[in-house]
DNA sequence: TTGTATTATGTAACCGGTTACTGAAACCGG
DNA sequence: CCGGTTTCAGTAACCGGTTACATAATACAA
């Protein structure tokens, strides 16, 4: 079906207002001055008529889309929703479309065809949350000097693609130092989340470092990979027991990792965290109903998305973007840590 | 900025395939039958020039935008993510592209021109959830035959707008059958959601129902408005036990207002579910990790995304789409009712 | 007063597809 | 072998904006 072409166009307003069209576009665009008798016409007869642009001429005829686009593997997670929340205000305030693609979702039985989802043609520019595109689209995207931001992600080697991300290493630090000197921990295991996650790697760098200026010696025994769900982090908290290795906390890479570490230490009888101290990262919502109240790191999702879409915004207006923005984040205390009570 | 104009176009597959730019179209869209030897040079054309065609030209000539639009009121909650993800995998599928759209951020500072944020101006069809467009908008769309579909929110009387949501009614009901039949409660509390929402009746009228059909009759005192918020549900549980009004049930509007409930319970001391049953609506995220894990009615929120989407396709094929469609829900229980220990 | 710079506006080509209309060739029955 | 279909393909107008270029009108300097 198709919708009736029954909208006004560009050059009806122009009879109307006794004007050539070329005086409208200027007009709609600011291009160039109009006398102000003209103008008053003009918008007398825009108003009159109810008219508004056709955005599919606009773009074909200035090459602009006047849309941005989000990539992503995945449409999940708990950081999702302020996530696109933050893009979604950031776009809407400054006029533009907000086009969504997840690259995981098989790509339509597209025939003979090859239709790129989310790319040049339908936008002017994109967002890319990690590794929703590969490199080789990266390079050749740079190298039509399309408008590019990653979140989460930083640039492949050369590329110089700015980016946005939050503080993983001092936010992770700061727990452990917490965890160190507040409650006295001393063998403080890590279950780190999925290995090649560029997140992952900066919270295990704070893990480290927070060990070494403390000067407590890094144990490898105490290092587990936990991927970012709960069940792996629950069979790595066993594994870890039934070795006998001790450990009088745990710092998970993030919460839902938290939720199999607080289970399978209950069924140890394993209290926290008189016995052992627990820490999570990303401050989900369901932190804090957890039993105890999980201690973690609040990530500013909301902020990380809206900055991105500032930084893109300057990179579609010509103007220069930061290439590593990082975003400050807090530590939540609560109960599992051994604060409070 | 303005992205270098060096994507080949029809043109130029024409002229390197040795044939007319309409026998290109016809083999894009399949529009006319072509000789094998034709099709076969186009293809070949094609591939050769990595030929992809212009959204934009092909929208402004055919009237079609091969996108379709969501509008919604505010990015959040939890069912946002699922029922987005269904949305998305569909789109996807079928060849559209995805357009997001929040009413509740504010609108740029547009000057002079009145810019439609998502109409059919940029998409081919709009999935509307909740109010995010008024009434008169919707009479507006209806009369220029704009396909749209509603989601979790009934067609203004009249217009015959296809809709898609779930059973409140019934799951609601289930519930409250089983904390009867199965926990012999007989003084069932019931906190409402918002006002005017038409999950919030739904759910209302089940409750109701099922009070019906076993004979107690529905007590005016027992059902307190709370909102879909925890904070409300606190107090609307504090407020009944301070009028001394007894109850050995709460039946919840939605699990976030089941954490309040909870919570007051606590304070007061009145145990779950020994003392009282709980149960709520959603199956959020966080209800298998409350104390005690919460029994609640689980809203296929992907499915519902999923079904709109279908639905809105159909419209903007000109096939007919089904009016209503209500989404069946499943009961979880766990031991907030009393089950399982 | 005349020549020139400046400003406001119009004309028409163009962006890259789609498609109505037209025509040539192939096919077919009698 | 001929008139009538059917099949395949081309020409060019069109979708609704933008903008390079041209021009008329006005301002200004000498």
């Amino acid at each position: 079906m198709t919708t009736s072409r029954n909208a006004s166009t560009i050059r009806d307003v122009a009879r109307l207002a006794g004007v050539s069209v070329a005086t409208i576009s200027r007009y709609l665009n600011n291009s160039a001055p109009l006398s102000a008798d003209t103008a008053e016409r003009v918008q007398t007869a825009m108003t009159e008529l109810d008219f508004s642009p056709h955005p599919a001429a606009r773009s074909l005829a200035s090459n602009k889309t006047n849309a941005i686009g989000l990539v992503l593997t995945e449409i999940g997670g708990e950081f999702y929703t302020p996530l696109l929340r933050g893009i979604e205000s950031v776009t809407s305030a400054e006029g533009f479309d907000l086009l969504i693609h997840s690259t995981k979702t098989k790509a339509p039985p597209s025939g003979p065809i090859k239709r790129r989802p989310l790319s040049e043609n339908n936008t002017d520019g994109l967002l890319v949350f990690i590794d929703a595109l590969d490199e080789v689209e990266l390079i050749r995207l740079k190298k039509v000097k399309f408008p590019v931001v990653l979140i989460h992600q930083s640039s492949p080697k050369g590329l110089e693609i700015p980016m946005v991300t939050i503080e993983n290493q001092s936010g992770s630090q700061k727990v452990v130092d917490h965890l160190i000197e507040e409650h006295n921990c001393k063998k403080i295991a890590f279950i780190q989340g999925p290995a090649n996650n560029e997140d992952s790697k900066g919270r295990e760098k704070g893990y480290r470092l927070s060990l070494k200026n403390h000067g407590i010696s890094f144990d490898p025994n105490l290092v587990v990979i936990g991927g970012f769900e709960s069940a792996q982090a629950y069979e790595a908290v066993r594994k870890l027991i039934k070795r006998g290795i001790s450990f009088d906390a745990i710092f998970t890479g993030d919460d839902d990792n938290a939720i199999g570490v607080i289970q399978a230490l209950n069924e140890a009888s394993r209290r926290i965290p008189e016995d052992v101290a627990v820490a999570g990262f990303d401050d989900s919502l369901f932190a804090r109903l957890l039993t105890p109240p999980l201690t973690t790191v609040k990530a500013p999702n909301e902020q990380v998305g809206a900055e991105a879409t500032r930084q893109l915004i300057k990179l579609i207006r010509g103007e220069s973007a930061t290439l590593q923005t990082v975003l400050p984040v807090e530590m939540i205390i609560r109960r599992s840590c051994g604060c409070k009570q």
